[in-house]
Formats: structure tokens, C-alpha cells, sequence
DNA sequence: GCGACAG
DNA sequence: ATCTTGTCGC
């Protein structure tokens, strides 16, 4: 894939990227009905220099590993809220080129959307992949939102200036919520029931536990 | 200027 | 994110 930009950037051209990239995403769904999905995420080692990326594939909705590939990078850009993906999204590139399957939908570890120029890690390099994205984070970005009854499957919406631009998911009965927002080519409504789908057991979609372990794996490995 | 702030 | 022991609950 061609790149859209160079990741080493300031802190202000990184902003300017994100209000251009944020007009070049489709916010609504491309696609029939995805056979393959994809979970990505990033672990740091303790010593602060290293990243290890990690991508799996999973069938869906069986939620069964195809395929998975990891990554190790050095860390290039700060921690700064708002600015994930310049962190995050150079191990990812990197993990996703290794992979033999691509799979046809991403959920990241972070938010799309729900971001205060939306276009969070999800959006950008739903871009960047030119494929399916959604956000699926653990804690929220944007402040405006209620909390969902304690059911599996309720949701309550992410407001960003008047706008519905993520959800609060709760895809474990009784358990603290995830914030769902789409990334690139699909909506809102249809980013939920994806994302509840994939969690089977747990509060956390099986793509994304899955990159997770295998992140952390290499990094010990490493 | 101060607090908030995905991982 | 990562460092960490026990501990409460299904």
C-alpha cells in the first residue's frame, strides 16, 4: 500500500494530517458482510525504547485464528492523547504488511471517530489499509456520554458538539463498558452488533485479545 | 495558567 | 502502556 504521509512529523503537521485525512473518510459501510476480522494492538516494553505490534485474523463470526503476524519498532513519537495513531500506527503498518491474509474489517485498540477531530487510530489507518476499521476502546477520549444499563448488548451514544459519533457498549453483563466508534467505510449502527459479535466470552473482542497476547508474547520474546 | 487526556 | 499481590466473585 502507498503511504498516505510520513510519520515523522511534528506535533502541529500531525494535527494538520488528521483535519485532512478526517475529510477522506467514508462514513458508511462497503461492504456485504465481512468473513474475516481483524484485531490490532501494540505493547511496550519496560525499558521504554521497544513496540511490538500485533494483527489477527479471525473467521467471523466463528472467531477462530486464520493468521497473525507481529512486529517490533522503536518508539518514535510521544504518549499525547489525541495523537494515538502517530504512536501506534508505524508498528501496525509494519505488522500488517507480514500478514498472509488480509482480513476484510479491523477493530483497533482505541477509538475512530469518537475523537475530537475524528479521526482517531481506527480512522487513520482504516485509511491507511484502505479497509473496514472500527474503534474499540477501554476507556473514553470524549467526555460526552451516559453510562448504559448493566445488560449485555445496551449502549448508550458518544456525543461529540451535538453529534453521535461512538457508543458506549456493554458487551459483558454487569461488567464496565467499551467505547465502539467506526473507523473508515462503515457507520455507527453498523460498527455495534459487529463488535458485540466478537465478544464471546469476554468484555474484550476475541480479534483484539488475541493481538494483544501476541504482542506481549513477542515482546518477551524479544 | 490549570486540569483532562485512547495507550 | 507497564510495574505488581492479594483478593473478591462467578
Amino acid at each position: 500500500m502507498k503511504p498516505l504521509h510520513s510519520w515523522e512529523v511534528s506535533i502541529e503537521e500531525a494535527i494538520r494530517i488528521q483535519e485532512n485525512l478526517k475529510d477522506r473518510l467514508i462514513p458508511k459501510k462497503t461492504f456485504s458482510s465481512p468473513k474475516t476480522i481483524g484485531g490490532a494492538d501494540v505493547a511496550y516494553s519496560t525499558n521504554k525504547n521497544f513496540l511490538f505490534g500485533a494483527i489477527a485474523v479471525l473467521s467471523y463470526p466463528e472467531m477462530k485464528l486464520i493468521d497473525t503476524a507481529t512486529a517490533k519498532g522503536e518508539i518514535s513519537f510521544p504518549y499525547l492523547p489525541g495523537l494515538f495513531s502517530f504512536r501506534e500506527g508505524p508498528i501496525l503498518v509494519k505488522a500488517f504488511q507480514g500478514l498472509r491474509v488480509k482480513p476484510d474489517l479491523l477493530i483497533f485498540g482505541g477509538h475512530g471517530t469518537a475523537h475530537p477531530r475524528g479521526l482517531g487510530l481506527a480512522s487513520h489507518m482504516g485509511l491507511w489499509f484502505n479497509l473496514p476499521s472500527i474503534g474499540c476502546a477501554r476507556t473514553p477520549l470524549l467526555k460526552e456520554f451516559d453510562y448504559p444499563c448493566l445488560s449485555r448488548g445496551s449502549f448508550e451514544w458518544i456525543f461529540l458538539k451535538g453529534k453521535k459519533v461512538g457508543a458506549v457498549l456493554r458487551t459483558k453483563r454487569g461488567v464496565k463498558p467499551v467505547f465502539v466508534s467506526p473507523g473508515h467505510r462503515i457507520d455507527l449502527m453498523t460498527s455495534i452488533p459487529i463488535v458485540l459479535a466478537a465478544c464471546q466470552r469476554y468484555r474484550i473482542p476475541e480479534p483484539l485479545r488475541f493481538a494483544h497476547r501476541f504482542s506481549r508474547k513477542m515482546m518477551h520474546g524479544a
